[in-house]
Order: C-alpha cells, then sequence, then structure tokens
DNA sequence: TTGTAAGCGTTATCAT
DNA sequence: ATGATAACGCTTACAA
C-alpha cells in the first residue's frame, strides 16, 4: 500500500457533492456562492479527511503561484538579512511564499535567477540588486512581471520603490562629525552605479558644503565595491591624498570596517586620530572596535512596505507605481569623537 | 492583445513533431529515446521559440516539484547564511530550488512552516531547527517527506544528518585554555534540549578532566537560549558561583559575546582578566572587542553535504541513512591569554 | 523512433 | 445553488 494523496475529489464524495462545489466552499472569495450548509458541511469533511489543497494544481490553473521571487546580492550580508525577514512577514499574512536567489553582485547571475524564478512561475519580484539603469528591470516588464525594488533603486522612476533617504543620511553623519568640530571631512563612497553610493555621495558634498566644510574639491575615493577589503583600499586612497582629514563618512559599514583597517595600518587611532562613520546599522555593529557610529536604515520596514506595495501591484497590474523614501536615523556609538585640539561641543554616547 | 505563454504544444507545431515528442527531446533522461536528428530540430526550436518548460505543470504530473524545503531558526543568525548558501549551490547544480523557512526557535512556528512546505509539495527537507527528540521528524515520517538535518540533531540516529564533532570543538577550546595555563575554567553551555549544547558541555566536561582541571562538579551555568542577554545572565551566574574562575567556554558565539558584556559589568578586562572563547566563528567575530578566540564550524560544507544527502535520498529513498560529522578547527584571536600571574607557554596569535 | 491518449488536481465556464 | 465539462501544460504508458 503505497501513499494515497487526498484530493478535492475525495472529499466531494464523502460529502455528497461535486467537486467544483468543493472548491468554491473552500475558497474564501466563493463561498458566498454556496449554502451555508453545505459549506459548513464540506468544510467539516475536508478537515476530517485532513485535505490540503495543492497548489501546485491550482496554481496551474489559475496562473497564480502564491509566489514572489527575491533577488539579493548575498545573504551573507548582514544587512539584507532583516529586510527578508520583514519580506517574509508582510507575504505570509497574504499566502504567498518567498524564493531567494543570491546574486553575488553579479549581472549574469542575477539575469540567470530572474529566470529560474520567472519559470518557476513567480508571480512577481523584489529586487535588492538593482544597479542605476540595470537591463534586468527590462526583461521584467518584457515577461510582464511586476517589479519592487527595495534598498537601491534605478534611474528612472517607472517602478514601485521602497529606499532610504540616502542624501539625508550622509548628512547626518556630516553634522555629526562638523558638530564634532570636524572640519576636514572626507567620504569613502560607494560605487557610483548603485543609487545608494550615488546617493549618499551627493548628499554628503551637499551637506559638507552647507556645514562650511574647507573650500577646494571635497575629498572622495570611490570604493569599487561595498566590501571591507575596497573600503580599506579606499580609504588608504583618501588618506594619501588629503592627509590633513579627520573624519571619514563611509557609505556603508563594510566600507567603514575597511576605513579602520586603514587607519591601524597608518597608526592612527580611531576614534582619537579619526573618526569613521559607517552606514546601515548592520547586526553586530555596535559590537565592533571600536563600536560603529553609523547611520541606521530600517531594514525590516523597507522589506514589509517593499511586500505590501508588490502585492498591491499583482491585485492590481495597473495600480500606480510608487516610490517611498524612509528616513535613516543616527546612531552615535565609539567610532567617533572631537578631533585632537580645540573643539566646541561634547558629544553624547549611546549604544 | 494579452500575454500570450510558449507552451510545448508551440515547439512541437513549430518543429513538424507531437508534444510528447518534444517532451522527450528536452528531458535528459529521455533524449535518447528521439532520434538525434529530431533531438536537435527540437532543442533548436526551443531555443528560437524561447520556450520554457513549466516546472508546475510538469510537477503536477510527476509529483515532484524540484523544490525542497529549509527550515531554520532565524535568517539573521549570521550562522545560518553560510550554511544555506551551502546547500543552495548543492541544489542548484541539480536543478533544485530551495524554500526558506524561518522558525524562530518556536516549535509551533516549525510545525506550521513544515506544514506549508509539505503543501507547497516540496521534494524534501533540510532542518535547522530540531531539538533532541523533536515531532517535526514523526511528523516528517508520516508525510513520506524525505528528511535531513543539518546543524543539530536529534536522539536517535533514524534520520541523516551532517554536523559538527561538538565534543572535539569544546575540546579544542579547553586544550587551548589549558596550554595558556588556565585551571579554572567555566562553560556557559548551550540550551541542552539541542544536541549542539548537550555535546559541547560533555566536550567540556571530558576534555576538562583530561587535561586534569581542577577536582570537584565541573562549573557550569546553563542558558536559557543561545542568544547574547541568555550568555550575560549564564555568565554571571557562574561567575557568582564560581568566582575563582580564570576563564569561560561558552557553547557559541553570541553567548560569548554575553559573557563580555557580563565581564565588562563585573570590571574584569578580557582577556588580562579571564579568556573567553566561542563556538561556530561566525562572521565578523574576528571584528569583536575583543576578536573572539572561536571553534570554527565548516558552515558551507555543512549545507553542501547536507543537500547532497537530501538528493540522493530524494532519489532514492531506500537509500541508507548517513550520519556526516565535519571536524570543526581552533581559531585563535584576541579574547585568550595566559592568566595572570605565573604561566608556561606562549599562544600563537592569528586572525 | 514517434504518435496517441490519458491523467496529474484544480478552477472557470456554462448549464441546469 | 450546484453539477458537468473542459482546460491549465506537461509526462508517460501504450500503440503503431
Amino acid at each position: 500500500m503505497r501513499k494515497k494523496r487526498i484530493t478535492i475529489e475525495d472529499v466531494a464524495l464523502e460529502a455528497g457533492v461535486h467537486a467544483s462545489t468543493v472548491s468554491r466552499a473552500l475558497n474564501p472569495g466563493k463561498r458566498a456562492l454556496v449554502s451555508d450548509v453545505v459549506a459548513a458541511r464540506v468544510a467539516a469533511t475536508a478537515q476530517r479527511l485532513g485535505y490540503t489543497p495543492d497548489p501546485v494544481a491550482a496554481g496551474l490553473r489559475t496562473r497564480r503561484s502564491a509566489t514572489i521571487g527575491i533577488l539579493i546580492p548575498d545573504i551573507a550580508n548582514p544587512l539584507f538579512p532583516p529586510i527578508l525577514r520583514g519580506i517574509e512577514a508582510a507575504l505570509a499574512e497574504a499566502g504567498y511564499t518567498a524564493i531567494i536567489a543570491n546574486t553575488d553582485n553579479d549581472a549574469l547571475r542575477a539575469r540567470d535567477a530572474l529566470e529560474r524564478l520567472a519559470a518557476r512561475r513567480v508571480d512577481g519580484v523584489i529586487l535588492a540588486t538593482v544597479s542605476r539603469r540595470d537591463p534586468l528591470l527590462d526583461r521584467c516588464r518584457k515577461l510582464g512581471l511586476p517589479v519592487v525594488l527595495v534598498n537601491r533603486s534605478t534611474g528612472g522612476g517607472a517602478t514601485s520603490a521602497v529606499l532610504t533617504d540616502d542624501e539625508a543620511g550622509a548628512a547626518l553623519a556630516v553634522r555629526h562629525l562638523a558638530l564634532l568640530g570636524h572640519r576636514a571631512i572626507g567620504h569613502v563612497a560607494g560605487p557610483q552605479r548603485l543609487s545608494t553610493g550615488a546617493g549618499r555621495r551627493s548628499g554628503f558634498v551637499a551637506a559638507r558644503r552647507a556645514v562650511g566644510g574647507e573650500s577646494g574639491p571635497p575629498p572622495i575615493a570611490e570604493a569599487a565595491s561595498y566590501g571591507i577589503e575596497a573600503g580599506a583600499h579606499a580609504a588608504a586612497a583618501l588618506l594619501a591624498a588629503h592627509p590633513r582629514i579627520t573624519a571619514i563618512v563611509a557609505a556603508n559599514d563594510l566600507l567603514a570596517l575597511g576605513c579602520y583597517d586603514e587607519a591601524r595600518r597608518r597608526g592612527l587611532a580611531c576614534p582619537r586620530d579619526i573618526s569613521i562613520t559607517g552606514f546601515n546599522d548592520m547586526p553586530f555593529a555596535d559590537r565592533f572596535d571600536p563600536p560603529l557610529t553609523t547611520v541606521r536604515i530600517a531594514q525590516r520596514a523597507m522589506g514589509v512596505e517593499a511586500a505590501r506595495l508588490l502585492l498591491a501591484e499583482i491585485e492590481n497590474p495597473r495600480s500606480p507605481k510608487r516610490e517611498i523614501k524612509l528616513q535613516p536615523e543616527l546612531v552615535v556609538r565609539g567610532s567617533t569623537a572631537q578631533p585632537r585640539g580645540p573643539s566646541l561641543t561634547v558629544p553624547r554616547r549611546s549604544r
């Protein structure tokens, strides 16, 4: 005797009705089409028999899989798990399931992953990987796949997105440093092909001007990627070109860690000789040595909003594209302090 | 005109053959049943038309979804992403896709997630969540679902599993500390309902005896969970009961972080006044303050092996259950040092 | 070697 | 309000 799965037919037989009636009775949207008494009986027998509808079969008929795809660069990057948890929480409420694919920041792998998700007939995708002007978006459009971007966006606003106000975040960091008395503030920028890299950079430039930093072109070095090594390289270039810098605004926490390394290599103590700020407030940023002053972004909330937006677009493909910008918040820890020499104010510290 | 998806029928028409022939030509396992020339023609037209087989429809017929479910406690716990990457790498090779569910260490949520995965007709599951004697396993058996455990195991060995040699790992830590000259070594144990908690504890006890630690019952405090807070509480209890302790072996890195906190609270500098070791070597453990001496486990390899084991069991449900134990390795960093006072050897350091 | 036809479990459409 | 029927896209005996 081998495993026999219980189908809608079994329930129909047992309840003395037709399969289509069972389908209606069990389908929230159509329960109204069936008499209360029958609906109750069907529900009861389904329960008793331990019937679980087969979403695969249903999906074949309805062309909806109740599944959405998520593209992220790398799940091992601590920035993403909280976003994913947010997405999943919102999806679960609606009975949807997520399939996650890692792209390792590789356009080819991203393309590949997208095709695989499309082949699986996902109802929509959330992309955390896009660069500015990313071919992935055209591909989604061609596939008729609803899309929402999260964290990063493209140039054109023809796609819904949930983002951080990167300009404002960078400004937060700059103002904090300025308030501590820093005047020579540099920036280790993220890749400029990514919206976060570009946004934080322009936020830095604007804020620096606003707080009346030193004149001349802003001291900036662009990192090749959002990694520790890349951050160290950029910091090296920055400090070589601008030795008088007393503070660095890094475009994310990993780059900040790279700045730690380079500072140490040069015998510069942080924060005594140089202040460093990060961006994202990734998990364990408070455990670094020194604890990292950084700009906290609303990771989980971004995920939740992105999922909601996507579900809305799946529900109604003609719904207007929205772009939500979440405000970041400064978290002051131990990696920033007054510059050596005369200073004006005393900073508060928090954990 | 609305979106029209290309089906096997379209390819058949275009290639001048029957749909079943297309199916055979495109199915690696049955390509042999079709003449080379036809196979080539079919492949070409499929390519040209941009045909992608619908795995949902195929799955309906074959009762296989080419999907496997993964239950983990929490993806935000840095221990798991590397395991997941390993799993996914191995699955991708075989054309399988993973669906990940977080349980938050909650048996009810775990049960729920399992049912949802089963409803999705996953071909098998990998469980990273099991406690010793977990009802989830019976449920899987009842569902006829192939299972592989990863990282944690249950009591009985009726299930395949990929684990770390936890006893050996704990012994590594104890011997390292003993070599540094520590004699009063305590243990902040993980939850004893989890195999990792139990295994590391017994490894600690055995190794302590082997290195000739102080007589009397071993100084151990059990943490309620694998979290920082829980670690701090346990450390507090441990130090209160055994004030002369000069070193703590924590059952994982998060617990070690809790020990850091408690030590600091008591004005104990690590490693000067107290040495602390972790377990897992989670990402960024080298960035903690101080950098954590810990027992590194083969996270990615565990994932790869688990996936392989599962695929084998799916392939052949009667294949023997295997239990693979991977050997951990000690990573010496800055959280361990000779105890104050006379000592015997000088430790090496690595990053 | 290839075609025929049935069927996987569900839901949508059309009758009644 | 419910039943009958076809269809979703694919695979697989079985027939030719």
